[in-house]
DNA sequence: GCTTCGGCGTATCATGAGAT
DNA sequence: ATCTCATGATACGCCGAAGC
């Protein structure tokens, strides 16, 4: 029995090879046979060895890895105008050679006339790999946008489907061996005669769950050729912002959140896609049905004065269902309708901040509920909850069904969720707060989200022209300044004192500002506390717990480094300051809280009117300091 | 008395910078 | 490398005012 290489992810395709055991080739005289294609040569190279770009030059997008694309690419336009064969190889011994050679025509005939081969026109098979290697190279680079956890298995993934177009890879690197194990890829191809990644979905920013594992679990950047213990820096790509609109792209390929906002109020229709309908539904579905139901009855919930007469029958079939959530669809029908871009999922040259908002993948909890979920009495939702409320007959069917049916319910309204082009800014019904359905719009009407996945832009560009220049421009200083304005005749002793004054204090500026940078941000956010009043004015309960620091803090406090119980000084001159009566439990409380939000005590200090004038001065005085204040400065840093 | 609405404050989150 | 902190947008809950 020989061995059967798979072409790509297509089992037992590619080529056959059988190495006899050495009882039966002595019997037969034949030691290896060998049947393969020669298509193989397109791409082959002076040595027989495959040449293709390393997994990590893939991995970090390098100039390697672009070339290497190019010239398969060239390879193959090349090939498809060339005629390729299959060869049928043995290795024999002379007895069988001399028997076979005389009757080799036979034996070609034979083996010609068993329609044994199939042929293909150059032209079309190597259209198909370079398709094949097209489509890789854009799940490596959409990848690379993404970057997901499992980026580096990832791509070693899609670099092993590349080298196999061609070549029957002997052996794939640690981590590709891990990934095939894990996807159990060669074990479906074996079992089904193909392998498939149909769970791979680029349009999320976690491609692949199944492999949704960390690249450094799984060590990845190990086998990708990385010093252990140095992982990679995996930066975020940085997306082309390209000049221009067009009309596919109205507001260009990566406008700002600000003008996608701005666009959305205004034209949100020529920057969400036109609806595409979607293909015949099995409308039989519990899925299905519970969605018509829901999107009925939702719309059934916006005030009819905001409707447009006619109002159109409720939705029969969910491919109707989903088109009223279109865009479109809510602009025709509704007077007045504010649609608010959601960002989730878009990929953005800025770092992503705030809390993430929910993608309509995830709103499913907000609109389908679970049965058993409180909802708080005289909330909206609990209407969906009565005798032929679309909650109730999801209810219904989950109670019918067993528990795996039930989950692939869920999964389908999530899934025709994520479909829908928009949905009302609903907020989710709880325990303690009813929520609500639809919200109101700036003017009147209502609000919408808009579904990103449908937007005509690539992502989200930024105003930003890159991190602020770190280092000042090389500057001259000021004497050789001067001396070159006055050109080489002058050369006075007055001036030239003044040049070596201007000089020094350039210098002295100079290391200022390096001390400065070496200070920490709490040493230079700190400010200088007020200045003690007169102690017989003051409340016993303000002295500080240890008097015999007193004097030191006195002359001192403003520059010292802010030790361990600096930083509760600070809120205390606050809380002081402001000389409130003693608060009531509920605002004791609320100073609580704010203690521990330190964002909100810059505030705070501006809110106390006697700080202002410190401050300010404190500010001014600040270069000063500086330079007075190098030795201390080296104690800074908390 | 109940519901709805809007304002406000807090919690949450991912990220980068700086500190350790 | 890892930890800590600041940041800033958003979700969410609470509460008082307004409306019915």
């Amino acid at each position: 029995m020989g061995k059967a290489h798979s072409a790509n992810t297509l089992s037992r395709y590619g080529a056959m090879q059988a190495e006899m055991g050495l009882e039966r080739s002595r019997r037969v005289h034949i030691v290896f046979r060998n049947t393969y294609l020669l298509q193989y040569e397109a791409h082959r190279t002076a040595d027989n060895v495959p040449v293709s770009a390393t997994d990590k030059a893939a991995f970090e997008m390098t100039e390697a890895y672009h070339k290497d694309c190019a010239r398969r690419k060239e390879a193959y336009t090349e090939a498809s105008k060339l005629p390729f064969g299959a060869r049928d190889e043995w290795r024999v011994g002379p007895e069988t050679y001399s028997a076979a050679i005389k009757d080799c025509n036979r034996l070609a005939r034979a083996c010609f006339e068993s329609n044994g081969i199939l042929f293909i026109p150059s032209e079309l098979w190597f259209g198909f790999l370079m398709r094949r290697a097209a489509a890789l190279e854009f799940a490596q680079s959409r990848t690379y946008k993404i970057n997901p956890v499992n980026y580096g298995a990832l791509s070693g993934l899609y670099a092993h489907l590349k080298r196999s177009i061609d070549n029957t890879v002997p052996v794939p690197p640690p981590h590709v061996r891990l990934t095939l194990s894990i996807l159990c890829l060669p074990e479906i191809a074996a079992r089904f005669g193909m392998a498939w990644l149909h769970n791979l979905n680029l349009d999320l920013t976690s491609p692949l769950d199944e492999l949704a594992f960390e690249d450094k679990l799984l060590g990845v950047y190990k086998s990708l050729g990385y010093q252990v213990g140095k992982n990679p820096n995996r930066k975020k790509a940085v997306p082309k912002r390209v000049a221009g609109t067009s009309k596919e792209y109205p507001i260009g390929e990566w406008p700002t959140l600000a003008s996608l906002r701005r666009e959305m109020g205004q034209r949100p229709l020529s920057l969400i896609k036109p609806w595409v309908p979607v293909s015949p539904c099995d409308n039989s579905m519990p899925a299905a049905e519970v969605f018509v139901l829901f999107t009925a009855q939702v719309w059934d919930m916006i005030q009819p004065e905001l409707l447009l007469q006619p109002v159109p029958p409720p939705p029969a079939t969910l491919e109707e269902a989903m088109e009223r959530w279109s865009a479109a669809y809510l602009f025709q029908r509704i007077t007045e309708v504010d649609f608010i871009p959601l960002i989730s999922g878009l990929q953005t040259e800025e770092a992503a901040r705030g809390r993430p908002q929910l993608s309509f993948l995830n709103r499913r909890p907000i609109f389908f509920p679970m049965p058993e979920e409180n909802i708080r009495p005289g909330s909206r939702w609990l209407q969906f909850r009565d005798r032929h409320g679309y909650l109730r007959r999801l209810a219904e069917f989950l109670k019918q069904m067993a528990k795996e049916d039930g989950e692939i319910l869920l999964e389908s309204l999530t899934d025709m969720l994520d479909n829908v082009q928009c949905l009302p800014c609903s907020v989710k019904g709880t325990a303690s707060s009813g929520g609500k359905v639809w919200t109101a719009g700036k003017k009147e009407g209502v609000e919408v989200y808009a579904n990103p996945r449908f937007y005509r832009i690539r992502g989200l560009g930024s105003d930003n022209q890159g991190p602020a220049q770190k280092r000042p421009v090389a500057q001259a200083r000021p004497s050789a300044f001067a001396k070159k304005l006055r050109g080489s005749d002058s050369d006075s002793d007055s001036d030239s004192e003044e040049d070596e004054a201007a000089a020094a204090k350039w210098l002295e500026a100079r290391k200022a500002a390096a001390r400065n940078r070496k200070r920490s941000g709490k040493a230079k956010n700190s400010r200088k506390p007020p200045a003690r009043k007169p102690r017989a004015n003051r409340d016993p309960e303000d002295l500080p717990p240890v008097s015999t620091e007193e004097p030191e803090e006195e002359t001192d406090s403003g520059r010292q480094p802010p030790a361990p119980g600096a930083k509760p000084l600070t809120r205390k001159t606050k809380a002081k300051s402001s000389r409130e009566p003693p608060k009531p439990a509920a605002q004791a409380r609320r100073v609580e809280s704010t203690r521990r939000q330190p964002a909100r005590r810059a505030k705070g200090g501006k809110v106390a009117s006697e700080a202002e004038p410190e401050e300010e001065e404190y500010i001014d005085g600040l270069d000063d300091m500086l330079e007075e204040s190098g030795d201390e400065d080296e104690s800074v840093g908390g």
